[in-house]
RNA sequence: AGUCCCGUAGCUCAGCUGGUUAGAGCACUACACUGAUAAUGUAGGGGUCGGCGGUUCAAGUCCGCCCGGGACUACCA
């Protein structure tokens, strides 16, 4: 089998032989490969061998390890090594440094699953210095998966010095970068409302929010509550004509749990509001409510509206009555005083309960007045600014209402805990409100609400303290370098990153968790005096000023990287002295982690503490590729660091990938158990298979329906042909001692065909190439598959068949092995980047034995020189002619039910201009041996027997004719064949439309030959064929000897005769076998390697058909 | 709610700057072939190119609206 790719030393006696095989084993395959590339060293080689002046800068986006990987990476993967490997074929050095994403929230909640605690528990239950240990060992738990199928799907990368992000020396490197960030003052500290996940126990930057599947539509308990109108000097004029009833005002809210924290409602400066005399729904009472005037209808019926006020019996009639009584503006009620909704707790920082005025109020749902809790919504926290209205936060971190709020108080707003005794709260509000008079609308809606990506609970706007990156203050230069970035597909950078970056926010950078890079920044109590860390130098010396002041006694931080832990809890336990003499505190959040993969391009080298130089020519990244969902994740934060810090794009050409979904499209999912397995796909069907397959099918963009048939379908239609079409090669060249030791023939010297097939070859090397440049993948292979299939083996090696199996090593059967082994040859390189393992092989087996390259592996091999001169697109036509021509003919002998083997006398082929001809001439050989006719007989028009077909030459005429296009089309589709035939003498014709005159020339129509009267034609286009199917006895005898030929193969092989066995026929004579072996004898001998045919008058044998009137019986044996 | 992408044969997909019988492969049916056989050839059925409207001499292709699917954005009461 396949055991050393150990070059075989020739000598004069012993000829190296191409491997033969017993079946295509993809499993086998790989097993080798991945045997011989590890042996020979072969993936660094492929970097090694390379010049460091000739690079390809690719960044690996870093996977987190803490989950299995799965079928969606090996398609993500597949690309990226493509991409890599033919860089390298071109001659590029293509460094490939792995990497593994390690902080974040994901990995600290798995710990605190596998650990069974909380948040809460940290610092308590366990230590921090135990809990970042366990992170520190769970991040890595599926490693070795991972490097399994890295290894097994033959993705190369450098896995043996990954940059690993909770590695101190990343740290160090994200830390300055950071630090560049901080001095160019894009760093800042702010209160803000934020997107928080109590069950989480931080806040979520925007990146994380629009994770796919947070914004859920949920059912909630939503509320209309009455806020009572106190009745002063300023609101006098609201209670005209109402003696001493109450006034309320309206304020639909989805989320009643906020209204113990309402501090003002807000009313639209412009908006019509109505006040409306009716009864409480709940209480019955009799209450006065003002709501915006377009949404009336919303909260009252017309027949509620026409109902007779003073006849209400509140006791017994079911529907209520209301009148419209008063009309005002919404600035009217500006600064206007109500009463607490729910008195439990005052706001401190400043005035409340008032009404304002929002530019953001509309009156498309609710009542057109809103409730507004600053602490719980930004639009509520910047008009409570404006107005300088305090707040309440009546709700903990934990999502619970704080003490002192009678029944409410600790009790969660949301289930955060999973308690199964959770009881609604909103619904509990709205019952208590109810009971107070002070609701007047309690139903169920359904609204689209973000949730936690990870916790899949409902986040709260919350107000935090938190750093930020003052992303908006770069926007124009964002928008500006993303403009020179090359995406693929465009409309990911223009349309979806393109709009990100203009509605740009800044970058929330603080978490406050545990296991993630601290943020360097240490400050006095008060807040007045901070200092920003950027290196580990300068902790270490500002700890060494620390010590002098008295605020710590040893220095942690000098003993050198392996020593140290920049982490949590230690770098808490570092206090520093400011300018001033005062102690200084760590800031206590964690940053981003995705500010630590974004910092990659620098903290991958250890930039700039280390590879100051090597930085500069691996910055920025020609290609990167990731998942769509990266856009607003790595594309991002890469672009953004890049730009902010360094003033360049991270990277110059990107592919985002589509989703991998089940072959019905949908979504995989463990729920629905149609994930697809990576190992077990690739160890079925191997590795090649799989990667072709996904793209192959369809451009790495769009979303992959994955279907194992799919596979099936390219193992069958793309491998199995390649393999069978270097089996045919094989056999025949190691049976002809071909090792291509030989001189080369000269390609002008080669068959037609073998020049047409080379020429093809160096359009596709060309073509592939183009497409490779353009990122272009899905083409590319498109292009090798069909050319593989189509051209060499459905054409080129069916009709050369018997050049290989006849004679002996003539120049013409050398010139067939020569050219074939060159298309292979080719492919072999051509398919490499994409199918590593199968080129591999291919390569191997070909290169063992021809010694055509010194290299390796195909991997080290150089992508093939494209041969200008050897394209010929005149050759490329005719044999495209030749191939249109030979189908037309087999689909006339189809129909006339004469089989191939019936030699036939003439083709008849209309020529309407000479080049066709001449070009149909130089393949004549061709058509007339694979559809077994003796001649063509060219069909000129001058014997006025063709029927022609005219046509304008919409392309031309259209633009000169415009609205008079379809009136000469119609003019030109009454042409007669005299007609035609005088345009095509004189060349040009006048076409007289209306008081209109236009000159035409040939070039404006189209003619083609439609029949030849009188005899059975086929077309296909432009082309038009005949069939003469006239039988002299000739022919019939020829055909009957085709016949016998054809049944004493078929008994050669039954009996299991080698290919080259010489054998003695037996015949069971009748006149028409006897004339056939008469006349065809010879034929019959050396198309069957008989040495002689014996006529007998009977045999024993089986008797056998040979057409439907003659029958015979054979007998062979070896000679 | 807005933005972007997609909608072509039962399935997977081509169809370039608008140009006149809308293509391929798979699957299906029939016949042929059997010295590549996990093949191959030929023929056949199968399409209102998501719908409607517009621009144009001409629309699968350009424009608008709508429907369906997906991704993304969103403080939205």
């Amino acid at each position: 089998m396949f055991c050393t790719f150990a070059r075989l030393i020739k000598t004069e006696s012993v000829m190296a032989k191409y491997k033969e095989y017993k079946g295509l084993n993809f499993q086998e395959i790989d097993k080798e490969i991945l045997k011989f590339w590890k042996d020979k060293d072969v993936f660094n080689k492929s970097v090694d061998q390379r010049p460091h002046d000739n690079q390809f800068i690719f960044y690996e986006g870093p996977p987190s390890a803490n989950g299995k990987p799965g079928i969606h990476h090996v398609f993500g993967r597949a690309i990226k090594d493509m991409v890599c490997r033919y860089q390298t074929m071109q001659g590029k050095r293509v460094e490939r440094k792995g990497g593994w994403d390690t902080h974040g929230l994901p990995v600290e909640l798995k710990v605190e699953k596998e650990l069974g605690i909380t948040k809460e528990d940290i610092g308590t239950k366990i230590t921090v210095e135990e809990y970042n240990q366990q992170c520190r060992t769970t991040v890595l738990e599926f490693v070795d998966q991972w490097n399994d199928i890295t290894e097994k799907m033959g993705y190369w990368v450098d896995l043996d010095n990954p940059y690993i992000t909770f590695d101190n020396k990343y740290i160090e490197s994200v830390w300055n970068i950071l630090g560049n960030l901080y001095t160019k003052g894009l760093i800042y500290k702010g209160y803000t409302i934020q997107p928080y996940s109590p069950g989480a126990g931080t806040g979520l930057s925007s990146h994380e929010l629009n994770l796919p599947g947070c914004y859920k539509d949920v059912k909630d308990t939503t509320m209309v509550a009455q806020f009572k109108l106190v009745r002063n000097d300023k609101s006098e004029f609201i209670y005209e004509g109402l003696g001493d009833e109450d006034v309320h005002f309206l304020a639909w809210t989805t989320t009643p749990w906020t209204l113990p924290s309402n501090t003002a409602l807000a009313v639209g400066h412009k908006i019509d509001y109505v006040m409306v005399k009716t009864y409480n729904p709940y209480t019955k009472k009799k209450v006065n409510l003002i709501l915006a005037e377009n949404l009336l209808s919303q909260w009252f019926t017309d027949e509620q509206l026409a109902m007779d006020f003073d006849s209400f019996d509140p006791e017994n009639d079911k529907l209520i009555p209301c009148k419209v009584t008063a009309k005002f503006k919404g600035k009217d009620f500006e600064l206007l005083d109500y009463e607490q909704l729910m008195p439990y707790h005052q706001p401190k920082d400043g005035i409340a309960f008032k009404v304002i005025l929002g530019d953001f109020v509309s009156t498309e749902d609710g009542t057109g007045i809103v409730h507004i809790a600053p602490s719980f919504g930004a639009d509520d926290m910047a008009v409570a600014k404006k107005y300088g209205i305090g707040s309440l936060t009546l709700v903990d971190k934990q999502g619970k209402f704080i003490d002192g709020m009678g029944e409410f108080s600790n009790r969660y707003v949301k289930n955060y805990k999973d308690d199964p005794n959770w009881e609604n709260i909103d619904v509990d509000i709205s019952v208590h409100l109810k009971l107070a008079n002070k609701a007047f609308n309690i139903k169920k809606h359904v609204h689209s609400y973000p949730h936690c990506w990870r916790t899949d609970k409902p986040i709260l706007y919350y107000p935090l303290d938190s750093w930020f990156v003052k992303t908006t203050a770069m926007q124009d230069k964002l928008i500006a370098k993303n403009k020179t970035i090359n995406w693929h597909p465009e409309h990911t950078g223009t349309g979806r990153f393109g709009k990100w970056l203009e509605n740009l926010q800044d970058w929330n950078l603080s978490r406050s968790r545990f296991w993630g890079i601290p943020l360097p920044i240490w400050r006095t109590e008060d807040g007045k005096e901070e200092i920003f860390i950027d290196s580990v130098e300068k902790l270490s010396s500002e700890i060494e000023k620390s010590i002098k002041a008295g605020f710590m006694t040893d220095n942690p931080y000098s003993k050198g990287y392996d020593k140290i832990d920049l982490h949590k809890p230690y770098i808490d336990r570092v206090f520093l002295v400011s300018e001033s003499g005062k102690k200084m505190t760590r800031e206590a959040d964690l940053i981003d982690v995705w500010f630590d993969s974004g910092s990659m391009p620098a903290a991958q080298l250890h930039y700039p503490f280390e590879n100051q130089d090597k930085f500069k020519t691996h910055f920025p990244a020609d290609f990167i590729s990731e998942g769509v969902d990266q856009t607003r994740g790595w594309f991002f934060t890469l672009h953004a660091i890049a730009t902010m810090a360094f003033d360049s794009v991270a990277y110059k050409n990107v592919i985002s990938t589509g989703l991998v979904l089940d072959k019905k499209g949908e979504k995989m999912s463990k729920r629905k158990g149609n994930v697809v397995d990576p190992f077990m796909t690739i160890e079925k069907y191997g590795a090649d298979p799989t990667r072709w397959y996904m793209i192959a099918s369809s451009p790495p963009w769009e979303n992959l329906k994955f279907d194992l048939s799919g596979i099936e379908e390219t193992t069958r239609k793309f491998f199995i042909t390649l393999y069978n079409t270097y089996s045919f090669f094989a056999l025949y060249a190691n049976l002809d001692n071909f090792d291509y030791s030989q001189a080369e023939v000269p390609l002008e010297e080669r068959a037609e065909i073998d020049k047409w097939i080379i020429s093809l070859l160096n359009t596709l090397k060309k073509e592939v190439k183009q497409d490779f440049n353009a990122y272009n993948l899905t083409p590319a292979l498109r292009k090798i598959q069909s050319f593989v299939y189509d051209h060499l083996s459905n054409w080129y090696v069916r009709l050369n068949r018997r050049r290989f199996w006849k004679g002996d090593l003539s120049k013409d059967k050398l010139s067939a092995y020569q050219t074939m082994f060159e298309v292979l040859f080719t492919i072999s390189k051509l398919m490499a980047p994409a199918a590593p393992f199968f080129g591999e092989w291919l390569y191997q087996n070909l290169n063992e034995v021809a010694n055509k390259e010194e290299f390796e592996s195909v991997h080290l091999s150089l992508y093939p020189e494209i041969k200008e001169a050897a394209i010929d697109s005149d050759l490329e036509q005719r044999m495209e002619y030749a191939q249109k021509i030979s189908s037309l003919v087999l689909s006339l002998r189809k129909r006339q039910k004469l089989r191939v083997r019936q030699p036939l006398q003439k083709i008849l082929l209309p020529i309407l201009d000479e080049k066709f001809s001449n070009q149909v001439e130089k393949v004549k050989d061709l058509i007339l041996h694979e559809v077994n006719v003796k001649e063509i007989e060219y069909v000129t028009d001058t014997a006025g027997i063709i029927k022609k077909r005219i046509k304008p030459n919409f392309k031309t005429l259209g633009r000169r004719m415009g609205k008079q296009m379809k009136e000469a089309a119609a003019v030109i589709g009454k042409f007669t064949q005299a007609d035609i035939e005088s345009l095509e003498k004189s060349g040009k014709y006048d076409l007289k439309l209306g008081d209109d005159n236009f000159e035409l020339t040939l070039e404006d129509f189209i003619i083609t030959a439609e029949d030849i009267p009188g005899w059975t034609v086929a077309s296909d286009g432009n082309l038009t064929v005949a069939l003469d199917i006239s039988l002299t006895e000739d022919l019939k005898a020829e055909g009957l000897a085709r016949e016998l030929v054809n049944r004493i193969q078929n008994l050669r092989k039954s009996s299991d005769f080698d290919v080259v066995d010489r054998i003695k026929v037996k015949l069971e004579s009748n006149d028409f076998v006897k004339e056939a072996v008469e006349k065809y004898g010879d034929y019959i001998k050396v198309e069957t390697l008989a040495d002689e045919i014996v006529l007998v008058d009977s045999l024993d044998s089986e008797t056998i058909e040979l057409n439907d009137n003659v029958s015979t019986k054979i007998d062979i044996e070896r000679s």
